[in-house]
DNA sequence: TCAACCTGTTTGGGTAGCCAAACTTGCTAG
DNA sequence: CTAGCAAGTTTGGCTACCCAAACAGGTTGA
């Protein structure tokens, strides 16, 4: 297992991640961003916000003014840009393609945004784009809209036995794919 | 932001998840499972894995027999069993859908594998399924093919401009959906 | 003026993980 | 029989988060 922790060396924590997206939303939204401002919208203590920011500014990724009215620097909002762009093609991803619910599939946007790579995130905006573009057969369309409904029958369990039994099938056709490479 | 923090009240967390995968994996391929083995496998010290694993014991998710080895109670399976399906599905849609280099993609999946919600993954399934089943127009088939290759004259940055772009476009439709909702 | 309030910071405490290093155990090769 | 090694555990230390509570400054209304 190579790399199972690469996600504790990612640029930005989960943590600092929504701290930077957070003051980049308040700053358009209300025009400024304060730590009660950003403690409220993140549901934490001031204290805490205090601190993490502490680190950020740091960091050269947040910046204060003489109002104690925070900012972004350049290279903090280009941070915050690229995780807030994750996160809404991850979730037009699981909302409009597989269907997910919209409320789910912001949650789980938001758990997975600072971890996926940048290069996935750009197969995921091609991909959209395509579909987007017309490109795409009225089947396919149909298609894409069915798949949001459970198969008729489904339980609430994962795995499903189906499901179970496809993954296996998926995992089997890997190795031996692996095999022929080597 | 309701609930951003959803993710560490997980069932499990990245480390116990895959404790309890190394040691599936480990029984499947040599038939038991010991500290160091896990301790090897994942990179980290026996003393780290001791102690997690003690918690994972009295959690009831892995036991030990009287000659140290370790295995996995029923519910550590299950668990197990999930993530890993979870992994695979994540792999698959990432590798074959996206056209992700199978490394990046298996470095992606095990980094959210233990965040997507049940229903996310069932809803990758559902769609590797039908793509799978034959359902799909050749159309589709090669344009899945395509999607791989970035188009003519990417850059290395994330976000490109067109990303960007399309990112913002997205928003922009949900904020409307939004609105009409109410 | 000054008390009440809001804002921000600091500090002590807690959990989750990791490591290094010191032990304990038990097996095995001389 | 025993020295040595491998395996497992414990402990002290560190980082990253979080909270609660105490504290410091500025604003504002009465």
């Amino acid at each position: 297992m190579t790399g199972w922790r690469e996600f504790d060396q990612n640029l930005v924590s989960h943590s600092a991640a929504h701290h930077l997206t957070t003051i980049q939303f308040l700053l358009d939204e209300f025009g400024y961003a304060r730590v009660s401002d950003v403690a409220r919208h993140l549901g934490i203590t001031r204290g805490s916000v205090s601190v993490t920011l502490k680190g950020l500014r740091q960091r050269g990724l947040v910046i204060e003014d003489e109002h104690k009215h925070l900012g972004l620097s350049e290279e903090g909002i280009r941070i915050a840009r690229g995780i807030h762009i994750k996160r809404i093609l991850i979730q037009t991803l699981f909302h409009d393609i597989l269907g997910i619910d919209a409320e789910l599939a912001e949650q789980d946007a938001c758990k997975v945004e600072h971890l996926l790579s940048d290069e996935t995130a750009d197969a995921v905006a091609r991909l959209l784009q395509k579909i987007e573009s017309g490109k795409t057969s009225q089947q396919l369309q149909k298609m894409m809209k069915e798949t949001g409904k459970a198969s008729p029958g489904a339980t609430s369990d994962f795995p499903s036995e189906t499901v179970q039994e496809f993954a296996d099938s998926l995992e089997q056709r890997q190795i031996e794919r692996e095999d022929e490479t080597k």
